[in-house]
Parts: C-alpha cells; structure tokens; sequence
DNA sequence: AGAAATTTGTCCGTATGTATC
DNA sequence: AGATACATACGGACAAATTTC
C-alpha cells in the first residue's frame, strides 16, 4: 500500500504527530527524539521521508539536531546537565554473582552470571529498572 | 557503481552470506563478526549496506550488536522469555542507588530505591533471579 | 590513570531507480 | 507528465562505548 497522500502530504502527517508528542509532554523538553531508523518502523516511511519531517520541525524552531547525536525536543539553555536517559537497552552483559545470588544459584561467590537488563518507560521518563540473571548456558 | 539492484539488493547478498558462515559453523556461537570495516573492504560495500545487512541478521535473532565492541552470532537469544514458569516474590527492601541506576532514574547516585526480588524456579532449582528496581516515591 | 585506537551508533548530504497518485 | 513516496546505495563526519597500550 504505497502512497496514499490524499489530504495531507505523508511528512506533514508524520510532523504533526512528533509535534503532539513534544507538546503535550510525551517526547519532554530536552529529550532526544526517536532515531530516524526508530521512526521509519514506526511510520513505515522511507528515512527521507522522516527526515523531511524533522527537517519541518527544525524549521519550526520546535527540535533541535545535532550531528552525530540525535535530535532534541526544544533544547534548554545550557546549564542544565540533565542526562538524557540512554535509550539504549543495554540488554545483556557478564557480572559477578554477588553472595545473594550466589546463594540462590547454589554457586560460589563470583560465578559469572548473565543480567539482562531492561527498562520500563512511560511518558519519557524511567519507570523501572529490570534485571535478570542467570547463569551461564549449561549448553555448550 | 552506483545502486544498482535488479536482481537482489545488495544488503541481502551479504546478509545471506553471513548468515551461511554462521550455520555452517564458519562462524561458531558467541565469536565476533567480522567487524564492519573488514566487511566493508571484503565486500566493497558501503557501511551502511554493511550496517544493513548486519541489522537483518539481528532482526532475524541470528546476532546480537554491543556498542564499542562488535557483533557476536547468536549468543543466547536475548528478548526471547518463554515466561512458562512463575515468579515467587521472595522479598522488597531498599538500596541506594548505584551511578547506572541513578543515570536510568535521573537522581543522584545513593538516592534510596525500592528494589523487588523474585526467583523463576524449575524443578527445585532456581533458572533466574528478577530484580526490579523503582523510584520510592513519585518524581512528580 | 590516561591517552589512543577500535568499533559501533547516529546523522548528513547526495544519487539513482521504481512505483503510485 | 509531474509530484510524492519508497528502496537502495554511496561517502563523509561526529558521538559514544570498549579495548588496548
């Protein structure tokens, strides 16, 4: 179903929609908007598409891109350190078992355990950290 | 050479022919794919079709990405939770806040959070321990 | 401990071919 | 035919995480 632009052009509908967010709070001032490649799933446009969009946000004064980095909503005066909450799921890495989980496991303290970890998101803002470990697979 | 894509696009070439090198074992579980630039200079392809063909992989579960690091074949299939066994609470209490945490948060490093443990068990052992991690109080 | 090199992540700009309205 | 959108591909650049020296 290519190309159904009968009212609207596709990248305006896709502005004003990324335009809502930002004003009504669900994308925060400072926060760093979707990537391109996160809009094109979510859309399911082209990436020149999406950039035509955030290029009319741009334009509009309402986002702000920096290269290699992404693109802001409405960016705040400098000053304000206000780490962006990586969106990045950091999903799974190798830690320590630390004496607790040594205990549950019925390993020794150290073992190498596997945590995957993930977040709970709402309205922008972290609602909760998941971890999960286990141990290392049995089937190798 | 230019975009040239009549029979298969290019990106899916190189995906299948990564995707042998990781069935037939050319590739073991858990190794590192070639990186992106060795790919680059084997298959004379941009790295965004390296990138591409690479992200087809992941789509397909077949490789999992680490930032800085590189990209292992099928390590452990990581979003996939068959969620069959349940979860026994096994307790709450509070912990300060370590800098990964506070970063997710966006508070201080030591900031109190409330922290919910609970055990997968499968036959009398235990398959995974689950924390959950959340503010103690409602950031606004 | 700190600097440099590696490697992936993201963005920019551009170009070509194809399909649909 | 023209405008819009999509898919593919290239090259260059900066950012960030990791590893190495």
């Amino acid at each position: 179903m290519p190309t159904p632009h009968y009212g609207q052009p596709r990248y305006r509908v896709i502005a004003d929609d990324l335009r809502r967010r930002i004003e009504n709070g669900a994308i925060p001032p400072g926060a760093l908007l979707p990537t391109e490649s996160v809009l094109t799933a979510e859309f399911r446009a082209s990436r020149g598409t999406i950039r035509q969009a955030i290029a009319a946000l741009r334009e509009a004064g309402l986002v702000v891109t920096e290269h290699g980095r992404g693109t802001y909503a409405r960016p705040r005066p400098p000053g304000s350190r206000e780490t962006t909450a990586p969106l990045l799921t950091t999903g799974q890495r190798e830690v320590a078992a630390d004496p607790e989980l040594a205990a549950l496991f019925a390993v020794e303290v150290g073992t190498a355990l596997v945590e995957l970890q993930s977040i709970e998101q709402s309205r922008g803002a972290v609602e909760a950290v998941v971890r999960i470990y286990r141990l290392r697979s049995p089937s190798q």
